[in-house]
DNA sequence: AAGTTGACCAACCGCGTTATT
DNA sequence: CAATAACGCGGTTGGTCAACT
């Protein structure tokens, strides 16, 4: 035996409501209250609708100060950062909102604003993964690596002739392999490609944290007189003293410039889950750099510029605390991390 | 011009939570 | 304290309209 309905079905209109309906409604309560019951007040106005329907059309559109229409920049920013730090709870981001609707807000994030976001994430008109200079050219093949090494995931890119070899900056701590080529072209540039498959010339290792799921790839380069200038292609608590969770830093040369590399932390709203991102910054200026993990196993389609189609669907969008640099994408019902892919990317 | 597809959004439905008896 | 009723939330549906084929 179910729950017992909370009006009678059949004697109750339902669909949209007619101006005559919402005049009726909204002259009752403005003048009597709701008397604290929404099932009795239909009969009371003279309406032929369920309680719960009069409820919903009062607090919705009938009420007082109800804003709608375009959100600002400035709603859109605070419904991102709520969004990422308690997920879907959309009574409490509306409460943050003054004006706004729960259900307004969850139609407007479902529709528009989780695009808008991924269209700032990854600009539709620079769709091109890039690696920071000094490194030059376009990612050639912008697969993300995934965390099941046996998966024969790669990608290559190209680097300025200044750089001769990658070198990995943690231990690995398991037997966990990307076979790299390292080939020079015409232009004295070196060609590099990391693959997990055995076809490449030469091993590196790299870090591979089973409980998070995060393919952990941290390479350096080295020019002609032997010095580091470094490259971090992402990364996960195995980065050398960058460990803390506060933010704080460890200093790498790169590009010349000493940079800060900070490690993000963040707490998943719904599954507690710790996940972690980095930024890149210089003297507190983040660059424009992004370490993405996106773990969702419904995953199947790529598109050939790298851009991951459906990467929200059951998923949600994490962004640090500090409205920075950092981008995570997490799914909260994945609780194996069984497809998790790390990702790494600039734009300009 | 007609049919199809997709975006948008108001409204509905089911269920967990809270209040009342 | 248990049973019941109502509330409130969030996922989902379905109607409408515009763009596209």
């Amino acid at each position: 035996m179910g729950r017992a309905p909370c009006c009678d079905k059949a004697n109750v209109k339902k669909g949209p409501w007619s101006p005559e309906e919402d005049a009726k409604l909204k002259e009752f309560i403005e003048k009597f209250g709701t008397g604290g019951n929404w099932i009795a007040l239909p009969q009371k106005v003279g309406l032929k609708r369920c309680g719960k329907s009069c409820r919903l059309r009062w607090l919705n559109y009938l009420r007082p100060n109800i804003r709608h229409g375009e959100f600002s920049d400035e709603e859109d920013k605070l419904i991102c950062t709520l969004y990422a730090t308690i997920g879907s709870r959309w009574s409490i981001i509306a409460a943050q909102l003054p004006g706004r609707t729960d259900n307004d807000i969850k139609n407007y994030w479902n529709t528009k604003l989780k695009k808008k976001l991924m269209s700032m994430i990854i600009p539709s008109s620079n769709l091109q993964a890039k690696f920071p200079p000094p490194f030059s050219g376009t990612l050639q093949n912008y697969q993300p690596l995934y965390n099941d090494y046996n998966n024969s995931s790669f990608f290559s890119f190209q680097a300025s002739a200044n750089y001769k070899s990658l070198h990995t900056i943690s231990a690995p701590p398991q037997n966990h392999f990307l076979y790299t080529t390292n080939n020079s072209d015409n232009n004295n540039n070196n060609n590099f490609s990391l693959s997990t498959t055995t076809a490449a010339a030469t091993q590196y290792p790299y870090n591979y944290d089973q409980n998070q799921g995060l393919v952990d790839f941290q390479y350096y380069g080295k020019d002609d007189n032997n010095n580091n200038n470094m490259l971090v292609f992402g990364g996960n608590d195995h980065q050398p003293s960058c460990s803390s969770s506060d933010g704080s830093c460890s200093q790498v040369t790169y590009g010349g410039k000493d940079y800060q590399v900070k490690q993000e932390e963040i707490m998943a709203a719904a599954g507690g889950v710790c996940r972690q991102g980095f930024v890149i910054s210089n003297n507190g200026v983040e660059e424009k750099q992004k370490f993405m993990l996106i773990n969702n196993p419904n995953i199947t389609d790529q598109k050939a510029n790298g851009v991951l189609e459906n990467s929200c669907n059951n998923g949600s969008i994490v962004i640090n605390n500090n409205g920075g640099n950092s981008f995570l994408f997490n799914d909260d019902d994945d609780e194996n991390k069984t497809c998790e892919k790390g990702m790494y990317y600039y734009y300009q």
